[in-house]
DNA sequence: TCAAAAGTGTTATCCTTACACCCATGT
DNA sequence: ACATGGGTGTAAGGATAACACTTTTGA
């Protein structure tokens, strides 16, 4: 065989990991499923190595995590596949001649109410990621990363990256720039450049205790926060034009807990009655007849999620769009 | 090490190719670089067995491509991490134990003029997939291929799938539905679980002869077409977003050369004023001061790609959108 | 002089955004 | 009564889609 010749360089060992990235809402807030890993960085994705057997990869990691989950996953996607986190990475499983690689994946499940069963661990994803937060409002944390992201971004235009400044204020949305939920990816990558994730600070062979001194969020193994920040700027797209969001929704839910999920995910207020407007507009759900008891105010309806509309429309989303001002009212 | 625990089956040996789809305008039409294949089915993509001893995959790949083709590359992008085509290939290469993945890219190259030096062919890519260039108008031969497909559809929908048929409807734009350009790998995979892609055919064993006959668009090696499929799905996705067009131009060009290379990857016409206002309002260009030289009519200014864009804008793209009422006038 | 392509001005329509307001229930 | 959250109507603004029209060259 052989059609397009080679990449120029020796064959060598190649291990391939499946790595997954499970989210559910749990008491309206975004988790991931970490599991405990035996190594230095505590905290990891669920990963192992890829098995022969199933017919596609898809179908693979779909039973594998609904074994570990024991729960049925509503949809998987695959995200994207990595290979050496970075040209320096001294870990020992890493040599010259076996190189890993990981096929990342995305899948939500319904909210897991019991976790008896479970092997592994919800984890609220803020807790990774605490900038990507900007429902609260407080913005002290956050002033105090903007200052470290700028010291470092005038230093590399100093020594010749002219843009570096202004790609940061844009990215950051910070001095008057909009913020864009969908660029989580860019930011932790702009973050882990300016050494101010920790797992950069380790690549470079610091101690984790000093590594981990004032940066901001958990860190986690090898490369699973960029794996994760991946799935989070992915989700946050998704949910704008396929109907992903209600794989994550029980049965029977209210608007404003659809709402609140929505906002939780992307991690923007939206405007309440636009974001009703377009859920009937678009005929994504309809009511159940069912009404939700007293939780402080008049009751609302329950309404559940219309599966025709997977067939009917091309492009069925929830569009959402930030408020411009400030959060809740 | 070892996180998440295995996915339930023995481990196996795995073999890790990169695939790469390469585009290039030629005369206004996109085009593939394939190479030949020793196999029964002629025509394939660049491929060729995972090296080590680059950084990233991205970059290998690069280089790699960068050497197939003579020019630099202006556009990569990681596609899809492909593992088994499907279920019942019965390839010789693919035995039980050792199932082979493969990472496809798509790269962007600017417009190839000599391809003296070149490994392999530059081929349109509307050759192995007719049906979607809508550009033309001749419904002639897409009348034929709905018929076949709604054979299908209504076959499957008596076995039990009851919105087989409002499926092929909604994605072949039939029957008033809408054509989304952006479906192409929708359709072909409905065109390959209709039988109806030679590649299908081949799986099951038939003669390649035999189940070429009347089949739309060229074959290719293995799952090739279907990788194919994945980039324009994905390219026609993404110039309405971010400026990779101009990937595709070269330094100096006009703005019917742009509309008409943005009609030709997306496969439908757009409304002339309304691309020029769009792509004018969007500082996407800048006048470089020359005309273009008689090509028929009125000279036309000469305009090229403001890099700045890059920086400034968070989501700059060519916005297109087809206009209602058939073809050119 | 005519065909062909470049380029401009203007209007109707839709979607988005935001405001203000009313409804129903628990305390 | 009033606080709290559910739910609706409507007007201002901007982006879009389509129209008709003028300009400039080559044959």
């Amino acid at each position: 065989m052989g059609g397009g010749g080679d990449q120029g360089g020796r064959e060598s060992r190649v291990r391939v990991d499946l790595t997954a990235v499970v989210i559910a809402m749990r008491d309206g807030e975004p988790h991931v499923l970490t599991v405990a890993n035996d190594g230095a960085s505590g905290v990891a994705l669920p990963f192992g190595p890829l098995q022969a057997g199933h017919p596609t990869l898809q179908t693979g990691l779909r039973r594998w995590v609904e074994d570990l989950t024991h729960r049925k996953l509503g949809y998987v996607e695959q995200l994207y596949t990595f290979a050496d986190h970075a040209p320096f990475q001294p870990n020992a499983d890493h040599g010259a001649d076996h190189q890993t690689i990981s096929i990342a994946y995305l899948a939500l499940a319904a909210s897991p109410e019991d976790s008896a069963t479970l092997q592994g661990r919800w984890r609220r994803w803020y807790g990774f990621f605490p900038w990507e937060d900007r429902r609260g409002g407080g913005p002290a944390a956050r002033a105090h990363l903007l200052e470290r992201l700028f010291a470092w971004a005038e230093a590399q235009r100093d020594a010749g990256d002219a843009d570096c400044v202004e790609r940061v204020r844009l990215a950051f949305g910070a001095d008057g720039a909009a913020w864009d939920e969908e660029r989580a990816l860019e930011r932790y990558e702009m973050l882990y450049e300016a050494d101010l994730a920790p797992e950069a600070a380790l690549d470079l062979g610091l101690e984790p205790s000093a590594a981990a001194n004032g940066m901001p969020g958990l860190p986690m193994f090898a490369d699973h926060r960029r794996i994760l920040a991946t799935a989070i700027s992915r989700l946050r797209a998704k949910i704008k034009y396929r109907p992903v969001l209600f794989e994550l929704m029980p049965a029977a839910f209210t608007l404003t807990n659809l709402q609140r999920t929505a906002e939780a995910l992307s991690g923007v207020p939206l405007h309440k009655q636009n974001f009703r407007r377009l859920v009937a507009q678009q005929g994504l759900v309809e009511d159940t007849g069912a009404m939700a008891t007293g939780t402080g105010g008049r009751p609302a309806k329950l309404v559940r999620f219309r599966r025709e509309v997977t067939v009917e429309r091309p492009a069925p989303g929830v569009r959402l769009r930030a408020t411009r001002r400030g959060s809740y009212p």
